[in-house]
DNA sequence: TAATTTGTTCATTTTTTCTTGAACAAACTA
DNA sequence: TAGTTTGTTCAAGAAAAAATGAACAAATTA
C-alpha cells in the first residue's frame, strides 16, 4: 500500500501549513542560528515565532514545525533564557502563549549574557593558570619566548574585555 | 552546541612530550576554537606553533600532538587559508615548516573573510527572497505585520553591514 | 629508473551533538 | 477523586561533524 511518488508531499503534512514567507523566514533564521553554533531546531521555533502575528502555544509550534515535543520545550526553555522569547498570559486559557523578542539590541545581549560570557570565563581561569606556569619558566631564550606569548595571549584577553561591552552601543 | 567541561591531555601518551606550558596554551586555543565553531584539532595545532619558538613541520605536529597526518594537513590547510599560519622555507630541507601568526588583527580578519562573510552572503540572498514573497503579500493586518516583520530583517542585515567594519579597528 | 620522502585526498570509522518519544509531574476539571 | 491537559526531563536513537588511515601524487634521491 504505496503512495504514489508525486504525493510524497503527505509525507511531511504539517509542512504544508506554513506559507512560502514563513518557510523563508524560517530558513533564515536557521541559517543564522548556524552561524552562532545553535541547532536548527532553535532557528525554526524563533523564526516561526518571528513571523507570526499571533502568540503561538507549544502544541501550535510542534504541529506546524512536525517537531518533537521534547525538542519544542527545550527550544524554548533555551530562547527564553536568552530573552529571545517571552511566555505571554491569555485569559481563559491554561496554555503558554509565546511571543518572539525583536529588540537587536537585546538578542546580542542575551546571548552574550548565556554563551559568551560563561566561556570567556573558563578562558580567562585558564589563562591565570597559564601565567603561573610561565612564571616558573627557566631563564633561557626559550623560557623568555613563552613568556612573551603568555603575555600576548593575557593582552588579548584585555583587548576582548575592552571591546565586547561596546558592541552593545553599537546595535541601537 | 555544547562544551566539554574538562580537556585531559596529560592523560594521552604521547601527549607526555608536551609541557605543562604547551598543555595549558593548546587547552587554551581548544576552547578558544570551540568557541568559534571549529574543530578542536585545529585549536590543537595553532597553540602549538602559537607556543613553539621553532617552526615546526607537519610531521612533528603529528607526533607530538598524537594526532593523524589528516587531520594535520587539513587542518593546516584550513589556518593557512585563514592567515593564522604560514609555511616558511628552511633551506636543506624539503619539508614545509609552519609558524604561527599572531597580529590578533589579521586573525580575526581571516575568520571574518573565511567564515562570517561568506555565511553573510547567503543571509543576503534569502533576504532578497525574502522581500520578492512580501511584496505579493495581501493588503491585510498579518500581510502589513508580516512587512513589518521583513522589513526588520532587512535593517539587521545593514546594521551587521555597517558594524562588522567597525570591528577591525577596534582590534589594532 | 626504482625507491624514498613529503604531503594531500577521501572513504570509513569514531565521536559528538541533536532529536525523539515515553515516563513523569503539576495543574486543572468533571 | 479519577481523568485530562500541559509541559518537562532524560535515556536512547538518529544525524552530523571530525578524525583516521590507506591510497595516491609529486618531488627528490640513489
Amino acid at each position: 500500500m504505496t503512495i504514489p511518488a508525486t504525493l510524497d508531499y503527505a509525507e511531511r503534512p504539517a509542512a504544508l501549513s506554513l506559507s512560502a514567507l514563513e518557510i523563508g523566514v524560517i530558513d533564515f533564521f536557521v541559517g543564522a542560528v548556524k552561524v552562532l553554533g545553535m541547532p536548527k531546531s532553535i532557528g525554526e521555533i524563533y523564526g516561526l515565532l518571528f513571523v507570526s502575528p499571533e502568540p503561538l502555544t507549544l502544541d501550535s509550534l510542534v504541529e506546524r514545525l512536525s517537531m518533537s515535543k521534547g525538542s519544542a520545550s527545550q527550544g524554548l526553555k533555551l530562547l527564553r533564557a536568552f530573552g529571545a522569547v517571552k511566555a505571554i498570559y491569555q485569559p481563559g486559557d491554561r496554555r503558554d502563549y509565546f511571543v518572539a523578542q525583536t529588540e537587536l539590541k537585546q538578542l546580542a545581549a542575551g546571548f552574550m549574557r548565556e554563551q559568551i560570557q560563561p566561556r570567556l570565563g573558563h578562558g580567562e581561569e585558564r589563562l591565570s593558570h597559564l601565567q603561573g606556569i610561565a612564571d616558573t619558566l627557566p631563564d633561557s631564550a626559550t623560557g623568555d619566548f613563552q613568556r612573551d606569548r603568555v603575555a600576548r595571549l593575557n593582552r588579548w584577553s584585555k583587548r576582548g574585555r575592552e571591546v565586547l561591552p561596546l558592541l552593545g552601543g553599537l546595535l541601537d
